[in-house]
Formats: structure tokens, sequence, C-alpha cells
DNA sequence: AGCACGTTTGGAAACGTTTCCACAAGGGGG
DNA sequence: CCCCCTTGTGGAAACGTTTCCAAACGTGCT
């Protein structure tokens, strides 16, 4: 009955290739599977399924025999496996247009942070300022099954921000928003930090303010250009006391109307991106002018972490990334719960610091 | 034989839900399946997936019919359930220190769109300087099955990093180096650099030179600052042609001591770390001190976006990140693959720029 | 003593793939 | 004409989970 040549049923098969794979430290001894750890904590494996998601239904006895067996074995539940099951992956998906300036790279770390706690995974990608990396990260992370995603959206319309609106998976947009796509969406209001930045200015005898505006085809580029125009009306109601430019990201020709102005009786500045403020900042401190006190005041959009460093430190108006972040995250959250949660608005706020004080006595 | 009741052959069941799907919005029409694609077409499923993997067994006329279902049902494949089934992910983790470093967030979009066009899905993950987030990020990343990681690893040792060591994960570390976890690395050789730097300088008439090192516990920290002695033995002879200060992160103390050397009649200083620069830049300024040409010569390690944006521009020690990122990627596949690859060093090399010229006359 | 009920358990199905296996169809060479 | 080989196909197993279902096992009540 019992045939030498063929392993004995009191062999027990849980590991075979545990002694070979112990011979050759080249192959990669196989991760243990929960079927494993049922094996050693002899109980079946749905018990051992059971306790190691916290089923209620679990005995003391049982759960004391599985975690020891799991802890032995360094156990990890396969998420791909688990979330094919469940059809939930805890994972959302987050893109940016780049990565590399500084106000994105805060906005993922803080969500990225805030995922943490909350036991999401967080899967960022950024795609160059090109949509068809955009298109491409998102329809990776759509394959990947994500629950979400929150998407900083680029100029315009693509092909798959067109099938996530038609589709139903649950996104929103964040800091810029796009009408096209009828997604909930975080953004920043930018009047109450251009207000409290013009108010102050005009309180420290400022008379004549330039704002540089850029990225004025998008939604937050044309905000905050018109933030600027009602701070100005309400309070400096004279014609000439408000000048704006246009500044393009990759040509400096914009310094030389800044200093056509400044040379006009202008004595503040008021950026709409911080790459301005920051070109502004090096160009007029070589041309010998003076920044800060009995100078040119400078106040910028986004608060980079070499804003403080620089002297003097140049003033802020903050977005508040890490709110943004979380309520998007919140809003994320809702519509992944099933909600449909309506667009909200955090306002900016001024950070003061040195390059905002008077102008020049007379 | 055909009974009435039950429905015929000629009923494709393919989606049962269809219709009742669209008479309520709210529930989410789900996702197609491969099984939807294989009977719209009227194949088999093995059938079908043979023809979507590109599979050469499949007939001309299969293709055509399979492709066409596809691609009429928006079919997107669930990477989850074919890594089940292959277990290969064609995804790899990246972790590094922290994002909001531009350093770190250019060597994140090096790899991550190196990955996109070989097909890897890169999933960043950012510690926050924190070793429990860089474990716990490393766990997750393991449960998600990635096919191998690469890492930037803080100081120390941590139970995950010696988990990666003794498993058999396909890992590197790029960047900094960790002797303990015997894992090939890409980092950068600043001797190449430095040297440069150092050689520009005393050409252009610099005798006395300062070094302000930081993180000198780190790998990186003290290579830098024995490259700096080195070239300073090779090319600055002079017992007191070379100060050195160790400046932590968030102290400003080591300014007083710079501004001491400057006065004793240093002219030049080269920074270990960026952030370094940008402080000592604003200082200088403010405290009346001409940088570049006839004034104070600063050379910095990393190339900041800002660095060329400021007046002087800033002069930098480049590690090349593209290099090292393209340089890692190649080496992780190797490593999915099989081999395992000896570690790599990049030369560093010097981008001059204003705040690299002539000292003072006389 | 019997019965209803609550707790815990094992077994099996299912998630969406890929891939092995066996087989059918067709074609060419003996 | 038969056999063999190639090519394409369908069916089924398997990947590692979770969860449904039914059964086992006490326990407390009548």
């Amino acid at each position: 009955m019992t045939n030498p040549t063929e392993p004995g049923p009191t062999v027990p098969t849980g590991s075979p290739q545990g002694i070979e794979a112990q011979s050759t430290n080249r192959a990669p001894r196989a991760r243990p599977t929960i079927k494993d750890v049922a094996a050693l904590a002899g109980v079946s494996l749905g018990t051992a399924s059971r306790v190691l998601t916290n089923h209620p239904a679990t005995s003391a006895t049982a759960r004391e025999k599985v975690r020891a067996a799991a802890l032995s074995l360094g156990y990890q539940v396969n998420l791909r496996a688990r979330s094919l099951r469940t059809s939930r992956t805890n994972a959302i998906g987050l893109i940016v247009p780049d990565i590399r300036n500084p106000f994105f790279a805060g906005l993922a770390q803080s969500i990225q942070s805030e995922g943490l706690d909350d036991g999401i995974t967080v899967f960022i990608a950024s795609s160059q300022e090109d949509p068809d990396q955009q298109d491409q990260h998102l329809r990776t992370l759509l394959k990947e099954q994500v629950d979400g995603l929150i998407v900083v959206p680029l100029g315009g319309m693509t092909p798959m921000l067109e099938q996530l609106r038609d589709q139903q998976i649950p996104f929103v947009t964040v800091d810029r928003t796009l009408d096209e796509l009828k997604a909930p969406s975080v953004d920043a209001d930018p009047l109450p930090g251009v207000y409290a930045a013009v108010e102050a200015l005009r309180n420290l005898g400022h008379r004549r303010i330039v704002y540089v505006g850029s990225l004025l085809d998008s939604s937050t580029g044309r905000e905050r250009l018109l933030a600027f125009d009602n701070a100005g009306d309400a309070l400096l109601p004279g014609g000439d006391a408000r000048m704006v430019i246009a500044a393009p990201l990759d040509d400096d020709g914009w310094l030389r109307e800044l200093d056509s102005f400044l040379d006009d009786g202008a004595t503040a500045a008021i950026f709409g991106h911080s790459r301005h403020a920051l070109r502004a900042f090096g160009h007029l401190r070589d041309a010998g002018r003076v920044i800060g006190d009995r100078g040119v005041s400078l106040v910028s959009f986004d608060d980079l972490d070499v804003f403080s460093l620089l002297t003097p430190a140049i003033t802020a108006i903050t977005q508040h990334p890490e709110q943004l972040a979380s309520r998007a995250m919140a809003m994320l959250s809702a519509m992944i719960g099933g909600d449909r949660p309506g667009s909200v608005r955090i306002e900016t706020s001024l950070i003061p610091r040195e390059s905002l004080a008077a102008p020049p006595a007379g």
C-alpha cells in the first residue's frame, strides 16, 4: 500500500523547497503565505485570515496561535491578492505637474503623510508639465485599481481626463481647477492674502504697486490677478496706483518693464509666481536697488523654504499647502465612501517678512 | 430540447448587469474584465488573454476580434490580478529622505520618467527624514510586492533595512550608502568637482578657502570634506590655506565663523549643502560684502534651480542626478534579472557661474 | 433532557489574470 | 493514405486573499 517512492502523508509538504532553498542562497526564499501561517498555527485558512484581519469571530486561542505563527514566519499580507478579493486597494494616486516645483513637492509630502496616518497609500506621479505623461500616469494608476485620484490638472483637457469625468472613479482636483471636468475641487482663494499684502503696503506708505502675473491662462493665474485688481480698487483708488506685468516663465524681458515702473515711482511688487520673485530679487539687488526697509518691497505667492534663507527674507502669500492637502484627502475619502462633496476654498494669508517694509522716505 | 425558460446560447450573457447599471448612474458601472472581452469577441478567455499579451500563438482573425472588443469596451487590464498570477508587478519603490529637497525631487523625477520609458511604475515615497516613516513606507511597498527598491537611506540601520538585507529582494542604494547593508550602490564621487572648484579658485588668485561642511556623519558629508582636504593638499599646500567649518542645518552660529574667516583673509567658500550656500548668500550680501567678481566667491554642492536665478548666479558642483537615476535604474533592473552588479560612482563636476570670480585686487 | 441559540470553525467559492495541457484542424512528406 | 508536426484553441488550474455557508460545539433555559 505504502509506496516508498512517493512521499508519505506524514511528511508535511508545507514548504517543499525549504531544504533546497537553504542549500543555495541565490534562490530567494519564497515569501510565506497565509496558508503557511495557517498550517504552522494548526488552524484552517479561513481562521487564520479572520485572526489577521481582526474579525470578531475568533477564539482567544486561535488568535494567539495564528499571531505567533505569523510573527515567527515574518508573514506580510500580499496586498495585491487582498485587493483582488476585496476590490479595494486602500491606495490613491496623486498627479502633480512637476514634483520639482517646491510647492507641489510640499503638497505631495503633506498628502502622502496624511495618507500614512489614515492607512492609505499615496502613489505620487509627476507629469513634467506634459499632458501625455499625465495621461500615461493616469492610465497606470487606473490599471493599478487605485480607489481614487487627486489631480493637479495641467492646462487643458486630455483623453484620460475625459475618461475620468465620464467614468465613475472618485477624484478631486486641487490647486488648479478645470471647469470642463465637473469634479469637486479644493483650491486657494487668493483674495485674502493679496488684500492683506496691499493693505500692509498701503499702511506702510506705499502708493504705487506693481503686480507681476504669470500663467494667466490657468485658473490660478487668472484669479490672482483678479484678486489684485479687487484689492487695489478697494484700497488704492488712484488711477495710476496699480501696474500689471504679464511675465512668461522663460523670458526675462519683463524685468525691464519692472525697472521702468520702479523708476516711475512704484515702490512695491507682488509676484504671482515664486520663480519671478526670486528672479527679481537677484536682479534688483544686482542693479543696486535696496530691497526691504526704505527700498522696494517684495511679496510673492507661495512660501518657498529659500524665502526665509535670503536677506532680506521674502514676504509670502501662502496657500497653506497642508490645508489643501488635508481637505483634498478628506474630500476624496468622502467620495470613495459614496458622498459627493462640494468644492472647497482655502483662504490664502500673508506671511510678512523683511521684504515688506516702508518705502524710501519722501 | 430547447427550454424556453433558460436563456438560449444565442443570448450573450457577457454583461448581465449592463441594463440595470444604466438605470441608476450612482452605481459605478463595473469595469469590464477580460471575460467580457472574450465573450464579446466570441472567443475563449485564454485566447483573449493571449491576444492581449501579444502571445504569438494567435490567429489573425482572433487578434482582430479581440482587439476590437477590448477597444469598444474600453478594457484595461487589472494589474493586481495580473501580478498575482505572474508574481511580477513591473513596479519598483523609491524612498527618498525628503521629497521637498530639490535634489531628491530631481532624482525622483528622473527615476520615475526613466521607469515610464521602460514600462516600469515607480512608487515614490518620502520619509521626511524620519526612520519610522521610512520603515513604514518600506513595509507597504513590500506588501505591494514591488519587484525591487531604490533607497536613499537615512543615517542609520533600521529593522526594515535589516530585513531587506537578509531577505533576497533586489534593492540598491543611491546617493548615500550604508556599509551595514551589503547592497550595490550608486553614488557620486565628490573629488572631481571639488578639485575643479579649488583649481579654478586658485587660478583666479584665491589663496585661502573655507569649506562649510554638514551632515558629517553621513557618507556623503564625510566624503565631501575628505575631497576638499585632498584637493587642498594638492593645490594649496600652504598650512593656513584651508579652513573648515562644521555647520548644523538648523543653527546659524556657523555664519559667525564664516565671517571671521573672511575677515582673516579667506576669499572663497565651498559649501557641502545647498541650504548653507543660500543662507550664506543672503547673509553676506546683507553684511555688505561683494559676492563674485572682486569679492568673495561661492561654490555649492548640488545644482538648485534657484542658483541661476540669483544675482550673481551661484556656482555649483553637480552630482548629475539624471546619471545617478539612470545608473540606479539599470542596476536595479539587472538585479531583478538575477545579476549581482557592482557598485558605481558618478563623477561630480563643476558648473561655473558668476559667483566664481577673481578675489578683490590686492 | 431537549432545544434553541450564539460562537467558532473548516471548506469552498470567488476576485481577474496567465499559462499549462490536451486536443482539433490542417498540411506536407513518407 | 497515413502519420506527424505545426498552429491555434478551449478548458482548467493556479496565484493569495476574504468571505459566505453550513456544520460543530457548547451553554443556558425551559
